[in-house]
DNA sequence: GCCATCTTGCACAACCATGTGCAAGATCAC
DNA sequence: GTGATCTTGCACATGGTTGTGCAAGATGGC
């Protein structure tokens, strides 16, 4: 199980290199969801060759990086619930948004690629969550009861994808993201503009910073 | 202006062949965006090379293709109009859904790739529809008034993408996928869903088949 | 049937990626 | 300082694409 007796240990500025390719890859991939590995090595100070003695592949690289956030997401999505459904679409909404809000394209790409497989149980949480709020808020009477839980989890997932468009074109700050992508989700979930106006209205700390910590 | 004069009249197989191209084209692209030049032309019953004698070159092909699903989609858009604008939206919704339901993949690809200005009166026709109903929608009070219509009109957008999705995934009919894409649109645009519901009780004509002809 | 009009088939250039091999150098651990 | 641990720089293989040139063939117009 243990390594093989190193001669020596591992030299140290190898180990920043290897944070700086992932770094300058997630900022990078941001930009374009294609950039070249001569890209991503240049900016992190290397040559392309390096790469290879840190990761096997191109690939590699991508997959740490998703599952990175994979689980920076995951963590955020336990920080916190609520009992009322409605409440627990708009707390999901805030909590990822956070989280994504500064790897817009990352995010479509890795969701919407074949690295989706890398942060499955990250999604599936999400959506779990989604769908059984949808369920448990029609039940209620205060979501949408024409359609299929699954189906407006969907649309909930659809209506934030939607946001983080609409936030890079109208450069949204942070905040304003929150609520747009709040009160998007909400309206996917079936709520009036002024119920899920409501919704932030009542429960102020959606939007306040750090409220959840 | 006139061309210089043919010693003879252009052969009937080529302008077909063109046409198979095209068709071809339009199917495969949809499977996937990225289809090769070769894998088109083998399904046209040509070569690549003869693809050459049409086009000069693959993104001219694409270009011909999007600006004609262009022109479709804006002659459906003038095909009817509503002075509610709530209907107005659930009715653009269907006329524009009808057009793009069979080429979905090719949708996606033609509105966010740099074919997009190819496309860009169609788009812009839709669009200031959109974000004029939003804005009468305010006013009257029958549409959300916490967001500017501008943004209102890209959430509208947005969700039909997300239901674009979602028809693919749940292999969604055709009026089945009418149904979602309003009942999505007027939910964006601020409805609750009963009154979305609503909406489409009232106007059954939103549904069927051939409605608006 | 003639001949212009496509179409083919093949070769080729160019481009742009990823991934490897290897020798020489820089750098850090000890 | 010594030597293992990176890093570089180069060459090269591989695989994919688009676009051209050109001769030979098939097809349809007149």
């Amino acid at each position: 199980m243990t390594d093989p007796p190193r001669a020596r240990a591992p030299r140290r500025d190898a180990a920043a290199n290897r944070e700086a390719l992932i770094e300058a890859a997630r900022v990078l991939l941001n930009e374009d969801p294609e950039t070249s590995l001569d890209t991503i090595a240049t900016a992190a100070g290397l040559t392309r060759r390096a790469v290879y003695g840190h990761f096997p592949s191109r690939n590699t690289l991508l997959a740490e990086l998703a599952e990175r956030g994979a689980a920076r997401v995951a963590a955020a999505v336990a920080r916190a619930t609520s009992d009322d459904p409605v409440v627990d679409v708009a707390l999901l909404g805030r909590l990822v948004w956070d989280e994504i809000e500064h790897v817009r394209a990352m995010t479509r790409m890795v969701v919407h690629g074949p690295l989706r497989e890398r942060i499955g149980p990250a999604l599936g949480l999400i959506h779990e969550r989604l769908v059984g709020d949808a369920a448990r808020a029609a039940e209620l009477g205060t979501g949408r009861g024409d359609l299929p839980p699954e189906v407006v989890a969907h649309l909930i997932e659809g209506a934030a994808f939607t946001v983080l468009d609409e936030s890079t074109r109208a450069g949204l700050s942070r905040v304003e993201g929150r609520r747009l992508v709040i009160l998007a989700g909400l309206s996917a979930l079936g709520l009036s503009w002024r119920e899920a106006q409501a919704v932030l209205d009542t429960h102020r700390a959606l939007l306040d910073e750090e409220a959840q910590r």
